[in-house]
DNA sequence: ATGAGCCGATAGACGGCGCCTATCGGAGCC
DNA sequence: GGCTCCGATAGGCGCCGTCTATCGGCTCAT
């Protein structure tokens, strides 16, 4: 059994495409064939359903591939562990992100580069479903999502900043002169919001539902950076975090009131989240220094405050 | 790297020399060497000092070892899962079990062996030091020890019964006719005990030291048997715990006689302890299910009544 | 129905490297 | 100084992982 058919298999069970895996894995496809008929023999036992195209992996093969994804992940975790000893970490940084909250990655990322110029981070906006799959299957070594999700399972949480909800609107709008503004004030205004079917969304929708109002969208998009080109329109208002003001600061025109808060206790905590087995990887360890140190809710609240001032 | 060459870091380790690792890996010297020497250029660091002789590992050295132990250990289990898929489990069970604990052992073995006809058990007399190191180490599956040990850390435990203790004395000594003695009555007779070095005699020697009494055997050893082989002269008695009634029974021109306990909930609990990391072994979880079920601590009970009562 | 296109398996050749046996160089020891 | 033990080196053999080229079969559209 070699190593490099373990990589195949994994890239098998990724691509779902022997040609596709193939490239993956920079080699040909007959070689791939060739390495997974060679652990299929080696192993004796059937993994994967031949048939005229892939049809998935057989029983036995997903419990080989989950033990594949352990061992490759053991391999990588010594690389690391080694390129740490000399001094400095090297490879990637597998990072995913909830599209909410993706704007602040670049808090840690740029410090995390600082320290760890050797090392390349690669960025992905991940629903936090997928957030949890690729986390378990070491596809990504870390994420940043919504810590109070009931599906945060096998996972170690690490909190960031507490999300706060701002209006953003017009600067001649009803709302711009107000120092803050109810929710079901907001609910009244023409809106852009996020698609309801992510966590973000449905946690406004919750705030809105306390004070009895429900929003009305005018428009609907799934990225953050969707929802600010309908803003610059000028037509529009919407329901943004304060996390995201240090991405696109205020558009030129218009204001930012804050939502009165129900109960400041229960803004939604955003934080980083790491499978529980990746304890001890040497580039999950770096990463988690550097967000103890960041101090990302103490820069995303003095943002707020100069925005709010100004 | 190759999995062949992690097998040979940890055979070097383990054996300290180079031609005995060899052989253990059933390859030649040069075989081996040149797998290391292949292993430090893949991994771009020197893993072990070279010199004349063998001088030990570097500390990069050490931290792959610990790597490749686990790795390796990951492509067991992966085997034996497939193995346990198809039905039977093969391969080899490898049982630890400090010298107070070896008599029960065959009560798990031979149920084990039933259910799982394929599989071959190694066992091993351990001390409980030894038994912390090997599971650390992946070199045994689990091992019967004392559960009440500070030092078991990184474990998990599985009670199997809980030591009783007799006095077995000649059947003409001033004991015999007893229905049962106390510590300090037991500590004025000939005695034959395990060496100090040992946790049985500890923990016997805190009995005693409980009634103020102080055992001053005539013979220490260091085995069971060893001890059982000086009562057959019949000059001496020991404390023998309940459970190696059932390896040797009662010497001929012997017998048993309770031994006061102070305070029964305090009885030494024994049982299995397997590394925290193998509890998705099929071989631990197949070794788990007969333990469970074996009911090791009825079978002692009832063979110490019916040696009491005859 | 038939041809185009995609997918995975097969054939055959090349080359790396893991393994062997045989031997060497060096350190420690009577 | 010779003996012994240990690990490194030399050189050859053979397996197998890789490649390119091609085949067989399925699906789908014309």
């Amino acid at each position: 059994m070699l190593l490099r058919q373990l990589e195949y298999l994994v890239a098998l069970a990724r691509e779902g495409h022997f040609a596709r895996a193939a490239a993956a894995c920079f080699v040909s496809q007959p070689s791939l064939s060739a390495g997974i008929r060679k652990l299929e023999s080696d192993l004796d036992v059937p993994l994967v359903q031949h048939g005229a195209r892939f049809e998935g992996l057989t029983p036995e093969g997903e419990r080989v591939l989950h033990r594949a994804r352990r061992i490759l992940h053991e391999r990588d975790a010594l690389q690391q562990e080694l390129a740490e000893m000399r001094g400095q970490l090297t490879g990637t940084l597998r990072l995913g992100a909830i599209p909410t909250a993706m704007t602040v990655t670049s808090l840690l990322t740029t410090q995390f580069c600082e320290h760890h110029q050797q090392v390349t981070i690669e960025l992905e906006s991940l629903s936090s479903r997928d957030i949890m799959r690729r986390l378990a299957e070491f596809e990504i070594d870390a994420a940043l999502t919504y810590l109070d999700d009931g599906a945060l399972q096998g996972v170690r949480k690490f909190p960031l900043y507490e999300e706060q909800y701002l209006l953003l609107t017009p600067g001649d709008g009803p709302c711009a002169g107000q120092s803050d503004v109810s929710w079901a004030q907001a609910a009244e205004v023409p809106l852009v919001l996020l698609s309801r079917r992510m966590r973000n969304r449905r946690i406004l929708d919750e705030f809105f539902a306390a004070e009895s109002a429900t929003a009305s969208p005018a428009v609907e998009t799934d990225t953050v950076d969707g929802l600010y080109a309908h803003l610059a329109s000028g037509r529009w208002s919407s329901v943004i975090s304060h996390a995201w003001l240090h991405m696109f600061g205020i558009p030129a025109g218009m204001r930012v009131v804050r939502l009165k808060e129900p109960d400041a206790s229960r803004r939604p905590s955003v934080g980083l989240v790491v499978a529980a087995h990746a304890r001890e990887s040497a580039m999950v360890r770096a990463l988690l220094a550097v967000a103890g140190g960041a101090g990302v809710r103490d820069a995303l609240d003095a943002l707020l405050k100069a925005h709010l001032d100004s």
